[in-house]
DNA sequence: ATGAAAGCGCTAACAA
DNA sequence: TTGTTAGCGCTTTCAT
C-alpha cells in the first residue's frame, strides 16, 4: 500500500487536514514548523498524492482529451504534439483517441472520458458530415475546444486555419506564374475544409478572369491513393494542365508518383503545390510548394484555450483563427 | 451534478448495492424483474459510471501510460497508434507522453502517471544511457512494458526487435549487390539499438572477409540533419563508397540530399539502405530500401502484453523479439 | 434475492 | 494555528 495522507498525518501527530493544507500549498494557518515537519516526512516517505481521491472530490482531474481521427496521418502527430507539451506545461496530461472518423468510435470515446471525468476535450473531426456529437459535448457542459472542422454555433470555442484563404493564395500563386490550366484535387467535399480550400481555388480562378472548369476538379479524399488517381484522370482528358493544386500533401505526393509515371517532370512539365506542409515535403525532391498549416501551434493553442477555460479563466476570443501561409519550394515554376 | 448509483437506486425502490450488481453484470442474485427495471432507469436517465469512484475502490483505473521520446518522430505515430488500438480494444485509454528523452520529463511524467492510478505504463527511451527510471518502476510494483530498448534484467516485461540481425541484413544485401565499400552512419552509439545495428553491420563485412574500416563509419544521432554531415564526411574522404547504410530512414533521407547535392545518383553512383521503413520511405524518389520495423504490430503487441500482464492474466514469454525485414525497392542496384 | 455499512484517500466547510 | 466531520460515488464484505 503507498503512503496516504493518514499515515503522514499519524507521524507527524496532526490532522490529515493540516496534511492536506501544506500538500496543497494552502499553508496559510499552518505553522513553518508544522509545515516543515510535514514536508520532511513527505520526502522520507516518498508520499505522492492520490490523484483518483482527489479527483473524486474536486471533480478536477487535471486531464484532458484529445480526439482525433488517426495519429498515423501525418497531419497529426505536430498539433497532438502541440496538445501535450502546452498540456504539460500546466501540470495536464492527455488522454489520445484516434476514431478514424468513426461515429461509433467517437462516441465510445466521448463516453469513456466523460466517465473519467476528464476537464475539457480537444476534437479533431476531419471528415464527419454531421456534429451531433459535438453539440451535445458542448451541452453536457464540459469545456471542448473544436480544432480544424468549423462548426457554425455561437457557443463554441475552436482553433481553426483559414481554409478559404489557403486555397486562394496557392492558386493565386500558380496563376502568377503563368499557369492557364489549373488543375484541382479536393479532400473529401462533404468537409467544410475541403469545401473552402475549392472555393478557394474557384475565387483566384474568377478573379483573374478564368473560367472555372469542372472537368480540372477531382474530388479525392485526402489520401495519397487519391492522388494517384485524380493526377490520372486530370492527365487523362487532354486538357493540357500545366499545374495541379492538390488539397493536402499527401495528395500531392501521389500526384508526383502519377507524373512520373507518364514521363513528365516535376516542375518543368506540370508544377504541384499542396497543403498542410507536413514535415517530409521538404524532404521529396523536388521540394514541395504548399500551404503551411502550423499545426504544432495550432495544438498549443487549442490546449491552452481549452485549459483557461477549464480553470474559469476569461478567453479573449472563442475563436483563433490561423493564417495559412505559402511556403514556395521546387515543385512550382513560372511558365509566363 | 450527474445521475449516481445512488438516484438510481432511489427510483427503483432498491439499495445502492443492487444497482451496482446489474451495472457490473454480477447478476447472480438479482432477479430478472429488478435487474430489467435498474436497466430501463439506466437508460432513460442516462446514467454513466464515475470511473473516478469506482477506481478508488477498485484501484484500477483501465488506463496505461505511453511514454516515448517524441510523437513528431514518424517512427512513434504507427506505434502509438497500434498501442491505442490494442488498449481500445480492451477497453483502456492511454495517456501519451513525450518525453523527448530527458530524464527529468521521464521523472516528472512517471511521477504523474503513479499519481493518476494508471493500470501499467509502456516504456519507450532510445536513447537515455542510464535506466534508473525503468528499474525504479519495476521496484514500484506497476506493471511496465519496455519497447525498443533493451535492458538487462530477469524480471522485465519487453517487446524488442533485433536489431543485430537488422544490421546484418541490410548490410548482407548490399554485399550480395556486389559492393566493397560500404559506409555506415550510425545512431548515437550510447544506445543499444545504434549499437547493435553497427554491430551487425561489421559482422556482415567480417563474414564476407572485408575488413572493418572505421573511416568508414560516421557516428549520427537519428536525425536528418546527421544524415546529410554523414554523408559529405562519407563522400569527402575519397574512399570511392558505393553504398550507405543508414541506420533510420531519416539518416537516409539526409543521405539523399547530399548525394544529390554532389550530383550524384541513386542508386547508379551510390546505393542506400535505410532502418525503420517509415511510411514516407516510399513516396521518395527513388523508393528507399530499408529495414522495416513492425511499429504498429509492435504496439500492438506491447499494450496487449500490459494489459495481460495487469489483469492477472499468464504471459508465455515475457520477451517478445521482432524479426526485422528487408523491404528491397530502388535505391540499391547490383554493381557486381 | 437484497440491503446495511464500512471505507477507498482526499478536500472543504465549520469549529475550536 | 489546528482539528472534527461529512461526504465525493462507488465496491465489497457480511447480514438478512
Amino acid at each position: 500500500m503507498a503512503v496516504t495522507i493518514k499515515d503522514i498525518a499519524k507521524l507527524a501527530n496532526v490532522s490529515i487536514t493540516t496534511v492536506s493544507r501544506v500538500i496543497n500549498n494552502k499553508s496559510e494557518g499552518v505553522s513553518e514548523e508544522t509545515r516543515n515537519r510535514i514536508l520532511q516526512l513527505v520526502k522520507e516517505l516518498g508520499y505522492q498524492p492520490n490523484a483518483i481521491a482527489r479527483g473524486l472530490v474536486t471533480k478536477k482531474t487535471k486531464t484532458i482529451g484529445l480526439i482525433i481521427p488517426d495519429i498515423s496521418n501525418p497531419f497529426f502527430p505536430d498539433l497532438a504534439r502541440g496538445v501535450e507539451d502546452s498540456a504539460h506545461i500546466y501540470g495536464y496530461n492527455v488522454f489520445l483517441c484516434n476514431t478514424d472518423d468513426n461515429l461509433e468510435k467517437e462516441s465510445e470515446y466521448i463516453n469513456a472520458l466523460k466517465e473519467k471525468y476528464v476537464d475539457g476535450i480537444i476534437f479533431t473531426s476531419s471528415s464527419i458530415p454531421k456534429h451531433e456529437h459535438i453539440m451535445e459535448l458542448v451541452k453536457s457542459g464540459i469545456p471542448i475546444v473544436i480544432m480544424d472542422r468549423r462548426v457554425d454555433s455561437e457557443d463554441i470555442y475552436g482553433v481553426f486555419l483559414d481554409n478559404y484563404e489557403g486555397g486562394y493564395i496557392a492558386t493565386k500563386h500558380l496563376i502568377d506564374l503563368g499557369h492557364k490550366k489549373i488543375g484541382c484535387i479536393t479532400g473529401p467535399l462533404y468537409t467544410k475544409s475541403a469545401k473552402e480550400r475549392l472555393e478557394g481555388y474557384k475565387k483566384a480562378l474568377v478573379e483573374n478572369g478564368m473560367d472555372v472548369d469542372e472537368r480540372l476538379i477531382f474530388e479525392g479524399d485526402y489520401k495519397i491513393n487519391s492522388g494517384i488517381i485524380g493526377t490520372e484522370k486530370l492527365l487523362g482528358n487532354n486538357e493540357n494542365i500545366t499545374a495541379i493544386f492538390a488539397c493536402n500533401d499527401l495528395m500531392a505526393y501521389g500526384a508526383y508518383k502519377t507524373i512520373r509515371s507518364y514521363g513528365y517532370k516535376i516542375p518543368d512539365d506540370i508544377s504541384i503545390v499542396g497543403f498542410d506542409d507536413i514535415q517530409l515535403s521538404q524532404i521529396l525532391e523536388p521540394q514541395l510548394t504548399t500551404i503551411k498549416q502550423p499545426a504544432y501551434d495550432m495544438g498549443l493553442t487549442a490546449a491552452r484555450m481549452l485549459i483557461k477555460l477549464v480553470e474559469g479563466k476569461k478567453l479573449k476570443k472563442k475563436i483563433i483563427n490561423f493564417k495559412p501561409q505559402l511556403i514556395i519550394r521546387q515543385s512550382t515554376k513560372n511558365i509566363g
